[in-house]
DNA sequence: AATGAATGAGAATTCATTCAT
DNA sequence: AATGAATGAATTCTCATTCAT
């Protein structure tokens, strides 16, 4: 655990606007790898290149960073998306695979993928972030996938089924993905590639919604 | 002091052997609902009704008990599927139903699956339990399954396709569904069907990996 | 400040039972001599002969130990001298001279001297402390000593005072005194006596509630 | 970075000498409210509208602002009253009523009396302090006061009682009164009235040091 | 085997003090 | 002179672990 101590730096630094970004950043790592109680905030303090006494300055406690790290990361990926699916034209298996390759770019790729681990590895020692964060991050990230489900039936390019739980279904593989990439033991032998991961449940979801092609019973 | 062989005791003072797997039953309960650092062994002690003392008699420390934990509760059902696989007749996709449905009956469906969450949430913090159940029990459960994606491949009952990330594809959604029941925020409105989940799911991997209907090209 | 580590016993010793008087006993000794704040509970534990972690068996937190402190040594005293009151036959001023000794030799002359110093010193820091101390010592004390009062101006034994005030200042030089034995810099040259100070107290009360001897101006 | 000739600041600006007199009065309150140890100096700085650091131009530590405080707010008062004692003429209780009236009209009714209750609490931790206030202060307060009986009973005024006791007697009530001012808890129902109290307290000692009247005995 | 009082290392939190600006 | 961000020593509080009974 290499604690970066970048610091050839004064005793310390005048750097107001900078650090609750730095101090979340490091607290993210850290709760994302540990878990929120086996965090010290010694080193989150430490990775984030201050000392403990600073972190107190930006934030009231260790409940109150963890709160601000669920609440800083979360919400502006999902405008877009929404948007996207608004104004697409086009096939909706399409569109299905732009919106996932766009949130593994943006989001599953990056840190904040970590925070899926972290609601789920948490969610029962803080009830109420899991609250807003299911209000603000899961409801409207599933409303997202089920309008394109929904746009696909009406427009006879899924087959009809529940759009409630098919979005479930497209939306647990992708998560699973996020958590593996947080759990490290996996890496061994066979690592997962995500874009192989992708391009295959893609395919797969392609074909299982398709339309089944209505020319097989037509030669009669 | 009144001596007493283990023998003459009544019936009800028979908890000797009862006693490890009570403590472990409600370690797995906290260490799935907490994490790891979380639990605290009073309420261990508490939840399986004796003193916190005598935790120390059956586990040397916490560490231990979460290791027995994860040992205790993992190993029995691979063997089971593995015989399964090898004995099936019949149509692949009707195995991989059988095997989904098995998994969530005897696992999914049981506190079982909190040890998936477990490990999710702990690897980080446990590197050599978790290279332990990597190989016990994802090496095993990822095998298993390829064996069932081979096996269709073989019998051009599945489209070709890569066994291995098919595989991960398969069995991440499933294990997503293990993890939701342990994250409670979700069960709001809306919760989750765990049948019609895995329905659309097994009707989807179905329908996806089938092989293109050889019919279509035959009319002419 | 002799810490009395009087411990030549084993690591530790089971007795419940004394534990929370103990405690009781050397934190008064040291919230008086110090203040809470200046109070730590590492000493209060040394003094106790006991470690830090066991005062937390006994009390929740350091301001739950402090009402404990306050609420253990106050109320037994008053409903003696209540009974006192009632049942005393005799003239008024002897039955003041007497509560006073009393006061002085049950409460002023022991540690419980110490709780009035600790209001006075705390009431600021702790609001609800102070209300529950003024209500269940402070308003009976003086309901007690304004009853005497009474009683003096009803049997014509005192001149008619405000009994309210009056109640005040045979209270205030006592109480006064109390806080002087816990200003140890007094002691300098000089000490104050508390028999002599009580004797100097009640000769003046004595005195100075006494009807004006009719007879002197009545001859002629 | 404007450079400015202090002299040639606009009135509103030339605060410097004020400072430390504004600094003092803001930890005398907080002091005397709350204690040395629970005043914290980011309180302070902010009563006196400062920032915390400018503090420290001031006063060298947290301990020396304390005796500032102390040294402060001590001694003024004392030369008038002795002189007072040394010029008046008339009967000796008025003089001790008008000392009494004149201590409690120029420090007992004021911030000052704070500085009293401020030894009482922590001269255990500032042992220093006390015997600087003890000399300084208690001291001669005892003795002006103590002159005062000594006269009485010189001029035959005062019944001969032990000087030194009859002073302490004389003090401790108005001691007492100052402590109550700040000890709020007192304020509920029947607040003491300051006037009525001293009132009592001086028709007390009058009556209680007057010499017998030897009128008594002469009526033959 | 079981208990639970006692321990003490370790983590969170506070706040007097420093010092670059 | 004034500021206030940064520091870290000191203190409260927690909880895994021990061990006499």
């Amino acid at each position: 655990m290499p604690i970066a101590d970048a610091r050839t730096k004064p005793r310390w630094e005048r750097r107001k606007d900078a650090r609750p970004q730095e101090l979340l950043a490091a607290a993210l790592d850290l709760f994302v790898e540990r878990g929120f109680a086996a965090t010290r905030l010694d080193e989150v303090a430490a990775l984030a290149g201050v000392s403990k006494g600073t972190l107190y300055l930006y934030f009231e406690n260790k409940e109150e960073l963890f709160k601000a790290v669920v609440r800083e990361n979360m919400v502006p990926q999902l405008a877009d998306a929404e948007e996207l699916i608004a104004r697409f034209e086009g096939h909706t298996s399409e569109l299905l695979r732009t919106c996932i390759k766009n949130w593994w770019a943006r989001i599953g790729a990056t840190k904040l993928s970590g925070i899926s681990k972290l609601m789920i590895a948490e969610s029962g020692n803080f009830p109420d972030v899991a609250r807003f964060y299911h209000e603000e991050v899961v409801s409207r990230g599933e409303a997202l996938i089920r309008r394109i489900v929904e746009r696909g039936i009406a427009l006879d390019e899924f087959r009809p089924v529940d759009p409630v739980t098919a979005t479930r279904v497209i939306i647990a593989p992708v998560l699973m993905l996020m958590m593996w990439r947080h759990s490290l033991h996996y890496c061994h032998l066979d690592p997962i590639e995500p874009d192989a991961f992708l391009d295959c449940l893609i395919d797969l979801l392609t074909r299982g919604f398709e339309t089944p092609a209505p020319s097989t019973s037509l030669p009669e």
